[in-house]
DNA sequence: CGAGCAATTGAACGCTGTCAACCCGAGTGG
DNA sequence: CCACTCGGGTTGACAGCGTTCAATTGCTCG
């Protein structure tokens, strides 16, 4: 109903098929028959992708910016289920309405599908739903790790865990090694960071706060923070240093 | 290491491959194949099938009793993801080690195939990978529904959902309709749902007792409970009479 | 400059986890 | 047959974490 997104056909962004963590896999044959069907969407922040329990009309992946996924409850209630970042993939194939809503957190690029040709295409490549299914395997698992975190953890807990896994995600920009590698970049705003956190944003404010007098971390601002103690925030985490290590992360790509 | 568990070869309990969700979908010729696969194991009560992070030897399905999928933090918290009732598959296809722990919660009858061979399979029966894609993306919606009780409600809240979600899978047996028919049985002891719903087993008894207060449940014994005011149970959980569907007879008393 | 939003801080209440005791049925062995 | 043990389940008292309500600050935008 609102189209305040723009569809741009290809060739505006280059639609970074190369970049996605699916087509990555691929071979280059598939690789363009996929780009043949991509289409560069645009998002502002707030906007909604795909509408719960809406009609998926395409599924696609990140280019740009943050996109979350959440659910509502019938007397308001809503939790962020997953956070979508750049070459992450959305939608979800062989099912007509989507069971979580796709919200754009911040201004996002998307690379799309039509989803009908897109379940065409898995038909014919079995690398390609091979894939898809190893996408959704790993998404399975995220969820898993953050029941947990969700059922057991402390909020303080929980927001040095999110913390590392965003860490870990974003690689240190260029020449950064040390002390300035250390900052992380928090994408989203309190409001999504406590509704995936599943706790309040006061909740939120008060643990960060409280890291940040301990001198676990220091606030530059409301989007970054320098981590300053890195073995107390694991420790906080509850987790073992061996979670968050940049290798563990390579050896799961592996299918 | 523990051989407590039996492997029997096929023919002993006739591996009922027909009421697995996944198998019903396919074709006789790949249904074949995959009862050429299959093996009969039997696990007693708090034995282990698939160690958390240990190598994932072979897939299946359940059978019958009640399978645990659970993770577990290094002090020793842990949680469960996923129940795994008759028909439901479980293992991992396309990955080494098991992200979760699977336990067998009551004394359980699988049916299983070599993973190797599962995978061999998969590869030339697309039908049966896109059953199984299916299967996952079923799995990843029950994790996401989950994550949302998880964070969101509170404990009495968890525990109406859980009920109507037992009542709704346990077809109501046969011959009771009314008052009969809202008998849930709870397949698992109080201790693993309370690490199912993100709890204690001392809130957890609290919050059933309380219903039973107030007339909404009544308590058989541990395992069996009488829904007897469905509509307020409904109201507690949160959710709409839709959430719930083979239940609609609530709906009916206007047409 | 005022409106509006994001973020923070303070105070008080309440849900729920923790610790403890207790009940009860099922084994178990004398 | 009884006493004992053990595990599952229930109940009570209590403290604490975190939500809720409320107020404040700082910033952007019109």
């Amino acid at each position: 109903m609102d189209a305040h997104h723009t569809i741009l056909p290809i060739g505006e962004a280059r639609c970074a098929s190369v970049s996605c963590s699916v087509c990555a896999a691929l071979s280059a044959g598939t690789r363009l028959e996929l780009a043949r069907l991509a289409r560069t969407r645009k998002y502002r922040a707030g906007e909604t992708v795909l509408a719960e329990s809406g009609e998926i009309s395409f599924v696609g992946n990140v280019v740009s910016g943050v996109l979350r996924m959440q659910k509502t409850f019938p007397d308001g209630r809503q939790q962020i289920v997953g956070l979508l970042l750049p070459s992450d993939m959305f939608g979800r194939v062989y099912t007509d309405t989507s069971p979580v809503a796709i919200e754009a957190a911040t201004d996002t690029v998307l690379c799309c599908y039509n989803r009908t040709s897109f379940e065409a295409l898995l038909e014919r490549c079995l690398e390609l739903e091979h894939q898809v299914l190893i996408s959704v395997s790993h998404e399975l698992d995220a969820a898993h790790d953050w029941m947990l975190l969700l059922a057991t953890q402390t909020v303080t807990e929980r927001v040095a865990t999110f913390l590392l896994i965003l860490r870990k995600k974003n690689p240190r920009p260029s020449g950064c090694e040390f002390r300035n590698g250390a900052i992380v970049s928090v994408p989203i705003a309190r409001k999504d960071m406590a509704a995936y956190l599943g706790t309040t944003v006061e909740s939120l404010s008060r643990s960060i706060q409280h890291m940040a007098r301990c001198g676990i971390v220091r606030i530059i601002d409301a989007q970054r923070l320098e981590v300053v103690n890195q073995r107390r925030l694991l420790a906080i985490s509850g987790h073992g240093p061996e979670d968050f290590e940049p290798s563990s992360m390579q050896l799961r790509r592996a299918g």
